[in-house]
DNA sequence: TGACTATATCACCGATTGGTGATATAGTGA
DNA sequence: TCACTATATCACCAATCGGTGATATAGTCA
């Protein structure tokens, strides 16, 4: 932060929070976890995730409406990649300070 | 992320989304905002978001379960401060992230 | 002890959200 | 055109969430 005294104004933190949403469930949290590793069509991740494809979609959209995601029309196929390189560093720090508090009960983390 | 090809558990999803959903609200994120500049009083923090005191608390709970802010009691008073460094940073990049895709149209963003 | 103050918690309500089956849309190939 | 497939959207329900007034808890001071 360049300057901590300026404060965010009510509509940039609607902004902000809208963003932390997108991330704020599991299931969009692990359909971001398989497109880290590379593209995949909207089937792909249902049989991925096991979850069925209104399902897939609608995370989809909300990971979309906010660049999280980004999506590549083939043919009939829509394929989903990361559309926004902050995720990777940000789900890194979050991962990292959760391992320093769950880092003991789950080793998932601490192996990271 | 050292490994990439690991992938997280549900229960592991579970525990990041949460600290997710923890910043994703635009009220907490004004409180966290208050906090980054200094240590607050709930009544302090009544006064200066304008929530009333059950609110505040409710907000600092959510808060405090998830390690983003650390409580002092003083007294009659309980101080809050924020009590996870990552959350500098992770809100520096979301910041960022938010400033590339609204930047032009908040000038907020882009001059922090 | 009792009066007072700061904070936490409870109960409730309206709004939002995730999941799902059904339907609409969009593209392919014959 | 028609049949088929992949994806998006709709309508609905149950569950969760934010805000609020009332109450409980915890600490201070006399």
């Amino acid at each position: 932060m360049k300057d901590k005294s300026k404060l965010l104004s009510r509509a940039a933190l609607e902004i902000v929070a809208s963003r932390f949403r997108a991330l704020s469930d599991a299931s969009r949290l692990q359909i971001v976890q398989y497109l880290f590793k590379q593209e995949h069509s909207v089937q792909e991740l249902c049989q991925l995730t096991g979850m069925n494809q209104a399902n897939v979609s609608k995370h989809l959209s909300v990971l979309a409406e906010q660049g999280i995601v980004r999506k590549r029309r083939q043919g009939l196929f829509v394929f989903y990649g990361i559309g926004d390189n902050s995720i990777y560093e940000l789900c890194d720090i979050v991962c990292g300070a959760v391992g320093k508090r769950y880092g003991q009960v789950m080793k998932e983390f601490s192996e990271r």
